[in-house]
DNA sequence: ACCCCGATCGTA
DNA sequence: ACGATCGGGGTT
């Protein structure tokens, strides 16, 4: 029996950035053939976060931060990896989450893995910058789903920043068995 | 035009 | 602990 998998609309991005954050813990990321549970996520907003690419104001990059909830934010970093991100708050308010961990159910081996890091996961999923400024709230084949309630979740400060690390902005699901990145 | 450096990861 | 690798964004 299959269970069935209700997409987040709009409304569920439209609201403050911790709480969607908090709550993608345990959602479903759809991408191509691809399913997986979200795992961890940490938020960058507003304009009083210094480690948010939107700080310093709008640029071409980060025009998507600024506008309509529900849309992808990917970009490169390092000059090798990408990074998925999805847009939050209403329009204007820069802000987004962080997808830093999914477990998923790789073909090849028959087992569930767990993608533990932004740029691993986009790799795996083959996300590049085609996969910027997509609307997740329409999209047939790049949306999220829900299939559960809450998870348990720890928080902690963000990950591989310099500023900005007083913040406690990173949410890491309980259920993991795995060690923590870093 | 130039330069610095990053929301990372794998290897040492 | 460090190097790979390159585009964004600030500065000249």
């Amino acid at each position: 029996m299959k269970k069935t998998l209700k997409r987040l609309k709009r409304d569920f991005f439209n609201r403050s950035t911790l709480t969607v954050a908090k709550e993608l813990l345990g959602k479903v990321l759809v991408f191509n053939d691809y399913q997986g549970v979200i795992t961890e996520t940490e938020a960058y907003m507003g304009f009083d976060d210094p480690a948010s690419h939107a700080f310093r104001g709008k640029t071409k990059r980060t025009e998507v931060m600024f506008g309509k909830p529900g849309f992808s934010y990917v970009y490169l970093i390092y000059g090798m990896y990408y990074c998925l991100n999805f847009v939050t708050e209403e329009e204007g308010f820069p802000a987004a989450v962080l997808i830093r961990g999914l477990r998923v159910f790789d073909p090849k081996t028959q087992k569930e893995i767990h993608l533990n890091g932004p740029g691993k996961l986009c790799r795996y999923l083959g996300i590049t910058r085609e996969h910027n400024a997509i609307d997740i709230v329409r999209d047939k084949h790049f949306y999220v789903g829900c299939i559960r309630q809450s998870m348990q979740f720890k928080t902690t400060p963000r990950i591989g920043i310099k500023v900005g690390q007083d913040k406690p902005w990173r949410f890491v699901s309980e259920e993991l068995k795995e060690r923590n990145p870093k």
